[in-house]
DNA sequence: TGGGTAAGTCAGCGATCGTTTACTTAGCTA
DNA sequence: TAGCTAAGTAAACGATCGCTGACTTACCCA
């Protein structure tokens, strides 16, 4: 066997990121004390002071984690069609190990730099997709129905979580097929879909100058 | 002016109900204390104790205030088509008075009887959505269909809380219109939607076959 | 092989949590 | 109008929270 150094700062550091992302993702930011996480990661409360400051540092440390991931993630999939299987597969895909953790994207910390990270990870994403439907990042409009898928998806991480039958147990290419007629439906490159709206999106688009997404 | 009555335990009882929800839903179970309720209800917090027996309690009551509300305008729209508009409602409509209440539904509290209430509530709702559509509704992948719309319409009132731009400020029109299409394409009566992916989905089909949850 | 330092431990700080108890007071009724 | 009861108040309980500072110990290198 490999002899594991017992005084290992990376290594423990990495336990208490694992312990934490699972039970924030798990539980919420409030719900979770320091003691829970230091026991799940079999280390000293102390030490998460340590490394990590306070407690809103760890979870921006778990933050960065999942957003540096899914940048990635997205970063090889620019087509409408892999960005959907993208979607499928982090919504629906085995999450055997951790607790799926795009719900550390909707979990609130009061704390402002998070949240702002949080933010600026949402609203990537979706011009992403937008720019995937094969429009422009800040069209209002199409922005908005990436936005939409966006929410399903979300919605369906939360919904799994709460444990929802049979949404829960729903295999990833079931959820596959689901997610291609809806991105059809909202993002379909031929504009077919003009329905029935009539009002004007125009004011909405100019507040949303954020910063914008680094490799 | 109306004379109100300095001591009264109904007006009392609903002060704290309307900050507790308001709390709750904006901020979530563990993040919100007993006291910031009270404070925001101007009521002392020992009431909390007696009206309620404890802050679980409270949530508790919070949770069947939203979901009476929920079922009643649920019962009178039946049509696929007042579905979709009540969802549009509820999602986009002007939550100038309380946030919105749906958020309530996906607030945790760790107690077991609250969540109970609220996965009889959602497994409700989309059961409701799946007869609407014309469907049975113990029909799997119906349900599962029907779902998917819920945790569209719950993700969308997740980011609008998120105040994720354009979505958080787009009207109620706006938000019709594209629910109609998600609706449509994945609860269209006539089962036309096999049309537009490549990948199979029928092998998805077959191993969903076990008998589901009980109404 | 001994010493220096990083890694980890331990006990406890002050603050806040949910809750309870003893108390005061307003309002209805006899 | 006297008095009883329900409504509301004030203070503090024990538990737990995030965090800190002094301490011990394992590891690496000279």
């Amino acid at each position: 066997m490999t002899n594991p150094r017992r005084r290992d700062a990376a290594a423990t550091r990495q336990l208490l990121l694992d312990a934490a992302r699972r039970r924030f993702a798990e539980d919420g930011y409030s719900a979770t004390s320091v003691r829970d996480i230091a026991t799940d990661a079999g280390v000293n409360v102390a030490l998460i002071s340590r490394y990590f400051t306070s407690k809103e540092g760890l979870f921006r440390a778990c933050l960065r984690g999942t957003v540096d991931d899914l940048k990635q993630s997205v970063f090889e999939n620019t087509t409408l069609e892999s960005a959907t299987g993208l979607i499928a597969e982090k919504v629906g895909g085995p999450h055997t190990e951790q607790p799926n953790q795009l719900l550390l994207l909707l979990r609130s910390s009061g704390d402002e730099a998070a949240e702002q990270i949080r933010l600026d990870t949402l609203g990537s994403l979706g011009r992403r997709l937008a720019v995937a439907a094969g429009g422009e990042p800040d069209d209002p409009e199409l922005l908005l129905r990436a936005q939409l898928v966006l929410a399903a998806a979300l919605g369906t991480v939360i919904l799994r979580a709460a444990r929802l039958q049979p949404l829960a147990t729903a295999g990833q290419d079931e959820l596959t097929g689901c997610f291609q007629n809806l991105v059809a439906a909202l993002l379909a490159p031929a504009p077919e879909r003009t329905a029935a709206e009539g009002t004007a999106t125009e004011e909405a688009a100019a507040e949303n100058a954020g910063p914008e997404e680094q490799a």
